[in-house]
DNA sequence: TTATAATATGCGGAAATGCACAGATATGCA
DNA sequence: TGCATATCTGTGCATTTCCGCATATTATAA
């Protein structure tokens, strides 16, 4: 059970469960399109995306200099049940909203 | 957000996982009785479902000497996603079938 | 009232967490 | 090679969390 107890833990952050919520929206996003998304300086996500990382939630690709993150795929029932509640439950919240809104007009260099 | 990642915060702890699924599954249930189902002492189990109420996850109600704690109705959706997920995904789980065991043996002089 | 059972809570300490800042890496390009 | 951009991480600090023990609270019964 602690694994599962584990897996609650890193969504009990809001900073990660707007991630992660962001994620399950919008797909593969580079580190500085989610800092903007979130309003937030990129060390502090990047330090939260590696903690999801090493949990097994999101994972990493780079290409060239930008690391592209994307959620993981559920790796049980437990798992997919959470991320349909991402984009069910989620979605629709004000600040995720306002994320989305951010997101769309990050004026990262990658786009 | 910071509602939602508190609410996740509340489930990140295995022990009120483990007390989340067995109230799901089981109804009401007292405070001793689930301090034997977890093999815990009663002052930890006490404190954990304080945390859980003060969260809303869960409500109290006396009956004498007794406390009987239950899962509070969901209040949204995430909330009810939530609470299929301790039915569908965590009821099957080793831990929780043990603790089941345990609680269905419970010698808590109320039964 | 007193004793007892069931439950709750104040306290101190160990461990974990989040944050901000600075410095370290990695990649691409002149 | 050297520099700029994007990302990651080591560190120190303040806060929080969990635990176990001891004690308090609540209700029942003698």
């Amino acid at each position: 059970m602690k694994n599962e107890a584990a897996f609650f833990k890193v969504l009990s952050d809001p900073t990660r469960l707007r991630l992660a919520v962001l994620l399950s929206i919008g797909g593969e996003t580079c580190v500085c399109r989610l800092a903007e998304a979130l309003n937030a300086p990129e060390y502090k996500i990047s330090r939260h995306l590696g903690i999801m990382r090493s949990a097994g939630l999101v994972e990493a690709e780079r290409q060239g200099t930008w690391m592209y993150y994307h959620l993981s795929k559920a790796r049980n029932r437990l798992e997919e049940c959470l991320q349909d509640c991402f984009r069910d439950c989620l979605a629709n919240h004000q600040t995720v909203k306002t994320d989305l809104k951010r997101l769309s007009k990050a004026t990262c260099k990658d786009v």
